[in-house]
RNA sequence: GGGAGCAUAGCUCAGUUGGUUAGAGCACUUGCCUUACAAGCAAGGGGUCAUAGGUUCGAGUCCUAUUGCUCCCACCA
């Protein structure tokens, strides 16, 4: 029996903990049934998790609780990525104070010590919305196991020489003191201004008019170009011209990169102003000038504005330039400029000796295995490839920071050779740790270890490799791979999507997995995001669970199609809190019927019955469809109004039969036990892949008993075993057509429902059909004479009985 | 500059491969305490499907162009 009201704030907390203690999601390892493996995102820890969050994951969630209904054996681990730059950020804001304030290991400490209180708090979180995952497969990314396979990974790579160490010009960060990853750039819209200044031609009071932005780079001037095409300035060629302020003469050269367009067509050359440059340099082997040190600050070649922060030094050096009238004139501009993901700031391009991974010469490879996945909406490929196609750099992989996973590598001191670790060594930390052995080439014994740590996307691209045991356990990596689905929102396309990617191709030449879906994001208004960095989440997860509850809020994540953004609309909860409550409320009434109720294979059924049995059948269709696309939201749809028509309809026309089977006969109300026992139970199951709570809290107190399953959510879907008979849903459904009319009449008349009317004509193609259910339309309706038409669908009332109200 | 998505009722969205009078929910109006549910039920009003062409017996759906909104990428002299 089922208590009169729903309390969901007690209910939920003893199902979550009823899941968990049966181990209802647990992954069987020696189960037969197919696998179906899902590579869930690890949250990074750099906050809250917003509602954002809540709802990418729901949807990814629907999925693995709509394939345990399909008789899949579900691996759905969980994990959270708590290594690197992230964290670091994280930890330096609470607790106010900079990593290289205080030693290495005391900083790790206080990383650990957030890791693990935020953790916990990530997963009390996903557990109280009902997230299904199987808690006994979560990893974490800085735990040593997981370091053991990033370095592993990283070995892997080395000895296949897709990973290489090298001065090359790297994307650097001035805030955060680190190299960054071409896919870590964000573009903002800053305002700047064009400067035109006065180059003057050497040994001629002439000059060359040079727009640019960053002045403060003159010091790192190289040279200055112009388009080989460029008839005007052609004259230039060969001779050399004088960097303003600082009195040094560069040479004039040509290349077809320089827009005849943009400024005044003519470009100085600074190492490093911007990927250009680099190309540049190393085209024309350029001198290395560096103009501004790792924490953006001006170098000593920056003269008299040494010191000085970039901003800075560009004030005070176009206040020199006015003063010495070097200074053509000034135009604001807007324009896009780089910035860092991560923190805002400006990127900045330095030369130094960092770990990249090769991505640039592989891009057919990458491009054909984006093929052969399936992207989930289809258009989402488009980024994938938009991102593939674009790449200008290869993977840089060494950051300048402390918490993370160390490269398993030294270098000798004496002949720099590159010294990795043994396999057998991991997880290593060369800090640390000595190698095992002495250098290779030269036999020294003298190390200086690295002391740089790895990109947290170099350990997150591997975690299918981390899920399914690579280099743990062959016969279970072998099975698992490629795992069946990746769920992301569509920020990390360009990071872990295409890492991932990379990894398992170098690694076993294999896709990672078979489908990615992508959802949207969740919009606090039109082209604002809620994002955990920006805390602009007015909605946080918990105060929504604790006023609406977890199932409704699950609901709301269900709003929508897949892979588009949508905005936060708190009209969604009503409407998921109406639901749950009807859904409680039909269950109990239905019950009423259903309490010593055991279905027989044989009922004799009748039509309206029949009706609403096939009519489960086709919606049980679209639903499965709409599932195989991934659109979680779609398919529930179809269930809801499944729904509502099989309260307002079928319970309001059957519920006559099953209270009185005295006028109506015990067969009509087995019939309608049937119909109800198999339909109501149907469609809790597909209830449960949004709305777990309820759902269970239904089950346990009605079907547990006659199913036997320990849950709701361990019962497979089944389709009821009647045809699809689509000439039966139509007359069906002309019946519900009449009885609507005829509430119609009764609500022009200003009658309750339950008047009786003297007669009702109805006028019918079907006559036939609507004889075969005429005590249900006389019960629903009150008629207490039905006379029959051929024709279209009409009806007509003769009229109704006025009945003196009782008085109480 | 390249690419993607979207545009349907006041609002949020459905609308499968083109096929009768374009659907739902919310909001609104009116009525109803009906042997589950008033946190309920019933009924109702409301749309030239962004615009302009085209294909077709037939277009919300397919094609072309235009407009507006959103996003991704590139450009950062």
């Amino acid at each position: 029996m089922l208590d009169k009201k729903y309390d969901f704030k007690t209910a939920e907390k003893k199902w979550q903990e009823y899941w968990q203690q049966n181990g209802t999601y647990k992954f069987d390892k020696d189960s037969k049934k197919p696998i179906y493996s899902i590579d869930t995102p690890p949250p990074t820890v750099n906050g809250k998790i917003h509602i954002g969050h809540i709802f990418s994951y729901s949807q990814a969630e629907f999925i693995a609780r709509y394939k345990r209904m399909m008789g899949y054996n579900v691996f759905y681990p969980f994990g959270f990525d708590d290594n690197g730059l992230p964290t670091e950020l994280l930890v330096e804001k609470e607790r106010g104070l900079k990593a290289y304030t205080v030693s290495r290991e005391e900083f790790s400490k206080m990383c650990m010590e957030t890791v693990d209180k935020y953790e916990k708090s990530f997963k009390d979180l996903f557990i109280s919305v009902g997230n299904s995952a199987d808690w006994s497969l979560a990893y974490h990314t800085v735990s040593p196991d997981c370091q053991k396979s990033s370095q592993m990974s990283f070995l892997d790579l080395y000895k296949k020489g897709k990973v290489y160490y090298a001065e090359a010009p790297a994307l650097w960060c001035t805030k955060c003191a680190t190299a960054i990853a071409q896919s870590e750039l964000e573009s903002e819209e800053k305002e700047s201004t064009f400067n035109y200044l006065k180059f003057y031609i050497e040994g001629s009071d002439d000059y060359v008019e040079i727009a640019t932005t960053r002045p403060e780079l003159l010091c790192a001037c190289d040279c200055i170009f112009i388009n080989p095409k460029d008839e005007k300035n052609a004259h230039l060629l060969g001779k050399k011209v004088r960097v303003p302020l600082y009195n040094f003469y560069v040479p004039v050269m040509s290349d077809d990169k320089v827009d005849l367009d943009k400024g005044t067509g003519v470009v100085m050359c600074c190492t490093f102003g911007d990927q250009t440059d680099t190309q540049w340099f190393k085209k024309y082997n350029l001198e290395l000038k560096v103009a501004i040190d790792d924490l953006g600050r001006m170098t000593a070649i920056a003269g008299k504005y040494e010191g000085m922060k970039t901003k800075e030094a560009r004030a005070a050096i176009i206040e020199d330039l006015k003063a010495e009238d070097l200074l053509i004139k000034q135009d604001p501009i807007s324009h896009q400029v780089s910035v860092h993901e991560r923190c805002g700031t400006e990127m900045e391009i330095k030369l130094k000796k960092q770990w990249f991974i090769k991505t640039l010469e592989n891009k057919e490879e990458w491009i054909k295995k984006g093929n052969e996945v399936e992207w989930h909406p289809s258009f989402m490929k488009a980024r994938y490839m938009d991102w593939v196609e674009n790449l200008m750099m290869d993977w840089c992989i060494s950051r300048q920071k402390y918490f993370g996973v160390p490269f398993p590598v030294w270098y000798c001191k004496d002949c720099g050779e590159i010294i990795v670790a043994g396999e057998d060594e991991l997880p290593v930390n060369p800090l640390t740790t000595n190698p095992k052995h002495a250098c290779p080439k030269c036999g020294s014994k003298n190390y200086i270890p690295e002391s740089d740590i790895m990109d947290t996307w170099a350990t997150s691209s591997i975690t299918p490799q981390i899920n399914t045991k690579w280099n743990v356990d062959d016969e279970f990596y072998k099975k698992m791979m490629p795992m069946t689905l990746r769920p992301n929102a569509h920020d990390i396309i360009r990071t872990w999507d295409f890492y991932t990617i990379v990894k398992s191709f170098y690694h076993s030449n294999c896709l990672p997995w078979k489908n990615v879906m992508i959802s949207g994001f969740i919009m606090a208004s039109q082209g604002q995001k809620i994002s955990k960095s920006k805390s602009n989440s007015k909605s946080d997860p918990i105060d929504l669970i604790n006023t609406h509850s977890a199932d409704v809020v699950r609901y709301w994540t269900a709003t929508g199609s897949l892979g588009r953004d949508i905005i936060f609309n708190e009209d969604k909860f009503k409407i998921g809190a109406r639901l749950t409550n009807k859904i409680f409320n039909a269950s109990k009434f239905v019950w009423l019927f259903l309490e010593n109720y055991k279905p027989k294979k044989n009922t004799k059924l009748k039509p309206m019955d029949k009706w609403i049995l096939s009519k489960f059948n086709e919606m049980r269709e679209r639903f499965i469809s709409y599932f195989e696309k991934y659109e979680v939201g779609l398919a529930m749809q179809e269930l809801e109004n499944y729904f509502w028509n099989f309260c307002d309809n079928y319970i309001e026309l059957v519920k006559v039969r099953l209270y009185n089977p005295d006028i109506y006969g015990e067969d009509a109300k087995e019939s309608g036990q049937y119909a109800c026992y198999h339909v109501l139970l149907e469609m809790l199951k597909m209830f449960g892949i949004y709305l777990p709570h309820i759902t269970e809290e239904v089950y346990q107190n009605t079907f547990k008993d006659t199913v036997g399953a320990p849950s709701i959510h361990n019962i497979e879907l089944t389709a009821l075993p009647v045809e699809i008979d689509k000439d039966l849903i139509k007359k069906g459904d002309e019946v519900c057509d009449i009885v609507s009319q005829i509430r119609g009449y009764k609500t022009d008349n200003k009658l309750s429902q339950k008047t009786k009317l003297t007669k009702a004509t109805i006028t019918s193609n079907n006559t036939e059909f609507f004889k075969s259910v005429e005590d249900d339309v006389k019960a629903v309706s009150s008629a207490q004479d039905i006379e029959y038409l051929e024709g279209n669908t009409a009806v007509e009332i003769a009229g109704f009985i006025v009945e003196e109200k009782e008085s109480k």
